[in-house]
DNA sequence: CATACGTGGCG
DNA sequence: TCGCCAAGTAT
């Protein structure tokens, strides 16, 4: 096989395509503007377009610039995220917007290598922002590379162990065409979200159908490798919705773990059975009704959880003050909190009522 | 270096 | 209902 006329065969058929077949018109395209390509590609990290392009509209309509986003609070900006998931990557935006205020002079860095340097941002997002906002020549490595160089160039394994992902770093940097580097990486990621797709992949338009060693040997559906399976532990947690005066009281988490630093409900510990008394231990509020709630199912990547939140309500907000940890929120306002999902749900049946639980028609 | 980290869509 | 995983990074 000739390497080299290879190579460049695949940026030159990629680019040829792009112009009649890539798209276009993305929120965050036609424009060279840093900020907006950075904020695109942190909120596209292991998300979807159809599901980025609300968050984004209403990301840049409260923080238009870099400087309005360094120096707004991060509850405001874990509010805009919430429901986004992966709620590290709204800190870290944060953080590294202040990092270019104070470190760069608000000035956006141009290299791919200095870009790196920023929170949140690794090899491959870093490389596409330099080459989109400053024309680098600097490969990506994201889940669409990933899956069309699997398949066009037949490689096994799974793309997360770091054997085959350093084999296909070299195999992106080595493709690399000379020039028209954002329209060439653009390409790949049309490429591999709406041709190469995991399911049901249109090789028929495919502009590397001739090259493809996956489609030559039948091998399209095998390619890339399946990550390993693991079972996913189970685990649960009791919740509790201290309601006074249509408020309700949130409590920060550890920066670390899950919905880190978001604003969530209460964790009522395991061994304490009693809701209103730990309540009443815990804050010095004291009940006046308790209701269980609708028990919530929800599945992260890693684990499963059930959650069996607990309404609680008391006549006042006690001594509890609104401090960095702890805030009371009014349940008509749920919109304007940084809320993990299942919290806004489950939020969302207080503010309800209770309901009748839907029951199936059994067959006789 | 394998694992933690969210959510929603799809078959 | 369930498994799989999408424009990855941090540790």
């Amino acid at each position: 096989m000739d390497g080299t006329t290879r190579d460049s065969d695949f940026a030159l058929r990629l680019i040829a395509w792009h112009r009649g077949h890539g798209r276009h018109d993305l929120p965050w395209q036609n424009t060279r503007d840093p900020y907006r390509i950075w904020l695109s590609e942190i909120m596209l990290q292991q998300t979807q377009v159809d599901t980025v392009i609300p968050y984004y509209a209403r990301f840049l309509a409260r923080f238009p610039d870099l400087a309005r986003l360094a120096a707004a609070p991060v509850d405001d900006v874990l509010a805009l995220w919430s429901g986004l998931g992966y709620y590290a990557r709204a800190r870290n935006l944060h953080r590294a917007a202040q990092a270019v205020v104070t470190r760069h002079d608000g000035e956006f860095p141009r290299r791919a290598a200095e870009i790196a340097e920023l929170p949140g941002i690794g090899r491959s997002t870093a490389a596409a922002i330099a080459a989109f906002a400053f024309g680098e020549r600097a490969a990506i490595l994201d889940g669409n590379v990933k899956r069309v160089l699997c398949r066009v160039f037949g490689i096994g394994g799974f793309p997360g162990e770091r054997a085959v992902e350093q084999r296909l770093w070299a195999l992106a940097e080595d493709l690399l065409p000379q020039t028209g580097i954002g329209t060439y990486i653009q390409a790949q990621m049309d490429l591999g979200a709406t041709l190469c797709t995991r399911a049901r992949p249109a090789c028929g338009r495919c502009p590397m159908a001739e090259m493809c060693v996956a489609l030559r040997e039948e091998r399209v559906g095998e390619l890339p490798a399946a990550r390993p399976k693991k079972a996913v532990p189970q685990r649960h947690a009791r919740v509790a919705a201290i309601v006074a005066d249509g408020e309700v009281l949130l409590e920060r988490r550890p920066p670390t773990g899950i919905w880190g630093g978001l604003l969530a409900l209460p964790e009522i510990p395991e061994q304490e059975p009693d809701a209103a008394r730990w309540v009443e231990m815990r804050y010095g509020l004291s009940a006046h009704a308790t209701r269980p709630l609708a028990v919530l199912n929800h599945a992260f990547t890693h684990f499963r959880l059930e959650m069996t939140p607990v309404l609680v309500e008391v006549a006042g907000r006690g001594r509890v003050a609104a401090d960095d940890d702890h805030r009371w929120l009014a349940l008509d306002a749920l919109a304007d909190a940084g809320l993990p999902t299942p919290v806004r749900r489950i939020l969302g049946d207080v503010v309800d009522g209770p309901k009748e639980t839907p029951q199936r028609e059994l067959p006789l």
